[in-house]
Parts: C-alpha cells; sequence; structure tokens
DNA sequence: GCATACCTGATAAATCTTATCATCTCGCGG
DNA sequence: CCGCGAGATGATAAGATTTATCAGGTATGC
C-alpha cells in the first residue's frame, strides 16, 4: 500500500515517523489479520522489540493507520487501512480484503438525528467465506 | 433485557442454561461495554470464578448473545444483544446503545456479487458522543 | 547541525487468560 | 419425579500477554 500518503498522514497527525513503525505498519498491510502477538513474533527477527510492537499498534491505530476488529476466540485483530474502509474477513482463512464503498453517511446523519448522539466515524466489518474457502478447499 | 427470549435462544442453540452464564449475559445487558475482566471483578462478589466468567462470554460470543467490539487503547468490549443490532458507542464515557435498524441487506448482496464471498452477518459500530458528552458535561 | 522531546530495546514486573481436576448440576429419558 | 451422564463450575496453578522502567538512541523543529 501506498507508502507515500502513509508517510504525510503521519506527519498530518503529529505521529512520529520511525523506521519500527513503519514496519509494523507494513505487516500489517500486507498480512492484514494479524494479532498483535503475531506481528511481535513476525518482526522480532528484524530486530524490532515486543514493547516497541505494542506501542507502535497503539500509536498507529490512535491515528487511524490501523484498524482492529473482533475475530472469533475473542481475538483482537488489525488490518492496516489509510482511508475509511470497510473490512470484509474469511471466518475460515481469515483473509482481509478491504471494501473501498461507503455508503454510510446517510446512515450516520439519520442516527445523529434520531439519538441525538454527535456521531465521529463507524467501523464496518463484514464476515463470510471467501471464494476458495466457499468451494471448501484449502484456506 | 428479554430474560425469555435469552432462554429460549439458548435452549435452541444448544448453550446450556446456568445461573452463571445467566448472570454474565445479564451484566453485560445492564451495563454493555465492560471488557471481561471488568466483568470478572463485577461478578466476583457473586461468588462467580474468574474461569467461569472467560468460558461463559466465549460461550455465549459463539452463540451471538455477546457481541464485542474495539475501544480506544486496544481493548475488547462487549455488549449483550439478542437478535442482530448495530452498535452506538460514546467515544468519552462509554455508553452504549442499540440500534435495531439494518438495512445492509442490500450492501451485502452487493458485496457477494462483487467479490464472491459467501456474506454471512457484518457488525457496525458508530462512534461518537453521547448528547451528555457532547455538551462537554460530565460522562 | 543541535537540542530535546520522544522513541527504542532489554528486562522485569504486573496482568490477564487458560489448564487442571475434583465436584456439582443441567437436561434428558425413563 | 428421579437418576444418569455430558458438560459446567470453582479453586488453584501454570502459562501467556501486556505494561513499566530506564539507559541510550534518533526523528523533528529551529
Amino acid at each position: 500500500m501506498q507508502t507515500q500518503r502513509l508517510a504525510q498522514i503521519m506527519q498530518e497527525r503529529g505521529v512520529r515517523r520511525t523506521p519500527q513503525r513503519l514496519a509494523v505498519w507494513r505487516l500489517f498491510a500486507e498480512e492484514p489479520g494479524l494479532t498483535i502477538r503475531e506481528a511481535v513474533r513476525a518482526l522480532e527477527p528484524a530486530g524490532i522489540g515486543q514493547a516497541t510492537v505494542y506501542r507502535s499498534v497503539k500509536a498507529l491505530e490512535g491515528a487511524g493507520l490501523l484498524l482492529g476488529f473482533p475475530a472469533p476466540r475473542g481475538e483482537l485483530r488489525y488490518a492496516a487501512v489509510l482511508d475509511h474502509v470497510h473490512l470484509l474477513v474469511c471466518e475460515r482463512c481469515r483473509a482481509v480484503r478491504r471494501l473501498h464503498e461507503c455508503r454510510l453517511g446517510g446512515y450516520e446523519a439519520e442516527v445523529e438525528q434520531k439519538t441525538g448522539y454527535r456521531v465521529r466515524g463507524h467501523t464496518l466489518v463484514v464476515y463470510g467465506l471467501c471464494p476458495r474457502c466457499r468451494e471448501g478447499g484449502e484456506p
């Protein structure tokens, strides 16, 4: 995913750009749907300490560059995002796709009006089976 | 929330109905937005062991009676649900409201068609500020 | 470039989560 | 209504995850 735009966004949001954070973000961009712990293990060989991974995930999530979503078994998994996206998650093999269309603007406005809340955003995760798992093939 | 329907659903989905599980579910119904650990502490005085709380949450979540959602700081919080609902979460005081309208059926169908996935469901969480926090009042 | 506020890695400490096992109980069938 | 057995519970221990600490390093603004 666009490393260019990533740098820009980090700058804008006051998130310091370090090699470690870039590595963390890139990992979640290449393999969306990892848990933090899995990321720790994946980045260990690169010499990135576990505390750094935890801290980076928090920083990136706070800046809206990582999106967390609940997976079966009570796991919290993350995916790298740049703009607002919806996630499409395969329940079997955990493949994650990003859906770039969002037509919930009207829904948000309606919720604001009906509830008195000030809506700031939303997270939509769609669960299902990817084409391959759907056919009963290997994940 | 309707304890009646709860019993029915547990029966239907083969989830054994025990006083502990009912207590766990009721807690998340009365105070949606707790973490598991907070639930453990809340139910300790009632003599419910922590292992039981963890196991109950898993069982109830598996049966679709609890819904997990990611909160700031990387926390996974839960709310009791009976039917499919969307959650409206206050980012400041963490109040949780359930929204019973869902107009994403068409969206799901569209996603199926465009991606080849077999869609089985979705989770939508809307974030914002509740009326009180919106005014800058106390949570 | 320089200063400094912030980040990092290593380690230890604190928390959270799961496993184990003896006992208990829910839900079914008689 | 009662007894049976699969499954649930509680207490505790063991294991795993997450955070705190601190000395040193490095991105960023001037």
